[in-house]
DNA sequence: GCATTCCATTCACCTATGTTAATGGATCTT
DNA sequence: AAGATCCATTAACATAGGTGAATGGAATGC
């Protein structure tokens, strides 16, 4: 076995023999990425689902006036992509870039069918992650509605501790749906 | 065939003989709820996953200060329950009201189970269907955080014409992340 | 090693949306 | 049919967070 964080994620969610799993990762294509590269950028029409193996990216979006506003930050041991381009063959509207070194695990649309055809459970371990994803997604949107800018920091930063360290700080506060100087703002006063 | 509109979501999302499809709708309970009525109410542990087979409901969620907040609103044709309460078997957090008579599908734990293991192509429907709520749910988050109040209504409105005549506007105000004096000041302003 | 770019921070000022309160029409209750 | 409740609307005022501009330190490029 060459990628336990990867076996370990479908253990988590389903009983998977060794055997199936292996014939799958034998089908993946390893894929490293220095700090700062781009791995999906607006307009591609994504061809692979990549799983993190080890690093962490940054999912963002350009709206009507450039501005570019960050959904997602994913990191190692977690999938991060673009569902919608991949199945349906249209152009991604995404921009996925790395801010750590990063490495890779990305599955063809022919290892998809394949390994869901072959073996069910497979299907069943994407359900149940993309619906881990959506509930994710649910609650993002509760916090939005539901708590302040300062709220909404501390909660992140009580998630995941060393994001602080881990990316440059304009892209949390765009993650918060906040200004770069709102967050220095927050961070000034909860000092006190 | 009883419920044509469930047969229909099927087909869109796979190819489902009618035989495994008879076998699953005998098993769904039939439960119909006047107008403003509670399907889900926060604390109860979810044993159902249901489909709107007829009708409109509204999914909101209670902050810590008592305020309630519109997170989803579906309708015929679409399903709508808490797939985290369902699989995870722990309290829900959110609660879901009817808005117009409405009549539910209800797929219970033992029968998900039962077709997903005889018949995998369910795990698929499944698959798939989450998968279009989570991209349609991130889509609202770049929408909450690229488009002013005044855009979001818009954007709505144009999607979902129906909505002013068929849910009252707090709610709509609610699931636009704005207060109901802040809508009444946009759609006056529209006016001119 | 110097120049350049990038980024976090601060500050003064601005604006979209929230808040509070009042009004009147519509809808439910008895 | 009267009374009560709910809800959309309006207006005056309040505020969280945005905007634009300036600064200095850190990282990057040559």
């Amino acid at each position: 076995m060459e990628y336990p964080t990867l076996y370990q994620s479908f253990k988590r969610h389903i009983n998977l023999p060794l055997e199936p799993y292996l014939e799958l990762e034998s089908r993946l294509v390893r894929k490293t990425l220095d700090k700062k590269e781009f791995l999906i950028k607006e307009g591609q029409i994504i061809r692979y689902l990549p799983f993190i193996n080890k690093g962490l990216m940054v999912n963002y979006r350009l709206d009507e006036n450039g501005e570019n506003h960050v959904l997602q930050i994913r990191w190692t041991g977690l999938w991060l992509g673009d569902l919608y381009s991949f199945f349906s063959g249209k152009p991604t509207k995404f921009n996925i870039l790395t801010y750590q070194p990063t490495e890779l695990l990305m599955m063809n649309h022919e290892t998809f069918d394949f390994i869901t055809k072959e073996h069910p459970v497979f299907e069943r371990y994407f359900r149940i992650g993309i619906q881990d994803a959506y509930i994710e997604t649910l609650n993002q949107i509760f916090n939005l509605h539901s708590l302040s800018a300062e709220e909404r920091y501390l909660e992140l930063i009580k998630n995941v501790p060393s994001l602080l360290n881990d990316i440059p700080h304009y892209l949390i506060a765009s993650y918060l749906n906040i200004k770069p100087q709102s967050l220095s703002r927050i961070r000034k006063n909860l000092q006190n």
